[in-house]
DNA sequence: TTTCTATTTCTCACATTTCGGGAATTACGC
DNA sequence: GCGTAATTCCCGAAATGTGAGAAATAGAAA
């Protein structure tokens, strides 16, 4: 998955020095937590010296912590900025009081996913059945094609992103069997659209998650509500009935958070319209 | 508090593209959450094309996402590192049983602040009494020379880093008042350590801390646990018995911690030992 | 405290990269 | 599909990044 071993010196494409700071974050890992600098100079092929003033600029702005033993870990930034981000999300005040009201019908657990561009992220969850694995927490990454949480977003993007889409990638799409051209895209994202929910088990096969979409503005999506039970607590009527409450709940998500922001566009107002795809 | 227009031209001293870049995410705060490319160029004073730049190095990495009407806001990669903190962090592991355990006797709220260098962060918290204000989630910062969960680490620290503390800090520890020079703050911090915890309640005034250390290995502090109370249901006792209940709690979260990685500090191990200040 | 080693920063010469104005292109929303 | 932004591209000038090795710290033990 990793490139063996980085080009021989020199800098790849469009690789800048910023480039290439940024890029030593993605090393810190679960699997890999720390990272020395010997370790970075061998894996980066970089001097000496150039690692210790990228590590140093990481650490003076928080991103990058020293331990023990001459290692470096991921610092308080992130956290400090995922708190940032959670303080400033409309979302996370409408929709837990939801989530509460769902939860014993659910029966099972509850996502809300958001969407970034090309990625969706869980942001909040819920859960009652222990039954069910919630890997599911926030801060994990959808592919935008995968998972009904996804699907349902990615279906009710504006025309000319999932145009876009259709172009840029199309791989992606006939991979998650989405459609081979345009026309079948178009036409099966036009069917969950008018359907109004999805019902999918792409992701986890033992679970089923029913998904209705939220929009910061008509016509704009901006997350999307899933409730999961596990596969064999949901009969056709339960799925029916279980779109039937996350679309309703959806809307009431919706209209709260469409009251949330001042008409106006002025900046300093919730930073939640999403709508970018590249 | 912040300056109100940065140098003419030109770059501050030590100032580097990077730093300058990683500089532009510390606009985005709760109050001001959604930048334009022009606003950052009145604020930055740099060329249209550089911001772009910049903006656009952050938004290929995450850090970034554009939003409907020429705004950038916080991206989703700062979600994902945070969790892959978490997935990371042994304490998260094994203090959440401790916290539910305590819970009822402690009738108040408990918080889990981490040590990063010259900071402390509120990395858990659980709460039962309402009447307390938890502005202390996840993600919160705080000075390493205030609240009773900074002082205690802060105490717990080894002399030679209390010497740097004293040298470099000389300031921020007269106002915090905790000595006036080397003399005075060592044995303030004698006393704190040897006492084995620390009540305090110079944050939020309504409010009481009880704090004691969390050890990752035998005299290198890792973190704190605060059990706090509004004011009024602390007596002296009960002061001390919290106390005596915060110490056993630590001392059992430490020998788990300890217990958690093996003794051999092979990288790949949990990323705790967080021990090095500037 | 003092000492000793490993880690980190500093110095400096060289050249590669960055910067910014303006043109060209692409994207969004009707 | 079109028109108005928003974004990227292009280019010369010049400043900044780079890396080897020296110097300075910081960390851990006596």
């Amino acid at each position: 998955m990793d490139n063996i071993s980085p080009p021989e010196h020199g800098r790849a494409a469009g690789e800048t020095s910023i480039t290439r700071v940024l890029g030593i974050l993605d090393l810190f890992t679960p699997e890999t937590p720390v990272w020395t600098v010997d370790l970075l100079v061998d894996r980066l092929l970089l001097g000496r010296a150039t690692i210790y003033r990228y590590v140093r600029a990481l650490c003076d702005a928080g991103f990058l912590v020293p331990v023990a033993g001459a290692g470096y870990v991921l610092g308080p930034r992130f956290i400090e900025f995922d708190r940032s981000i959670r303080l400033a999300d409309p979302l996370l005040h409408i929709v837990p009081p939801v989530m509460a009201e769902l939860r014993d019908v659910v029966n099972g657990g509850q996502l809300l996913c958001a969407f970034y561009g090309l990625r969706v992220l869980t942001v909040l969850q819920d859960k009652t059945d222990p039954n069910i694995t919630m890997s599911m927490e926030r801060g994990r990454p959808f592919s935008l094609f995968r998972g009904s949480p996804s699907r349902v977003i990615l279906a009710n993007l504006p025309t000319y992103q999932l145009r876009n889409l259709a172009l840029n990638h199309q791989q992606d799409i006939a991979e998650a069997g989405l459609g081979q051209n345009w026309t079948e895209f178009r036409d099966a994202m036009r069917t969950i659209r008018r359907n109004g929910y999805l019902v999918a088990s792409d992701i986890d096969k033992a679970l089923v998650g029913i998904s209705a979409p939220i929009f910061h503005a008509p016509g704009a999506v901006a997350a999307s509500l899933c409730l999961v039970r596990t596969k064999q607590n949901v009969s056709p009527e339960d799925a029916t009935f279980l779109g039937r409450l996350a679309v309703d709940a959806c809307r009431r998500i919706s209209s709260e958070l469409q009251a949330f922001r001042p008409g106006d566009a002025d900046f300093g107002a919730p930073a939640f319209p999403i709508s970018r795809v590249r």
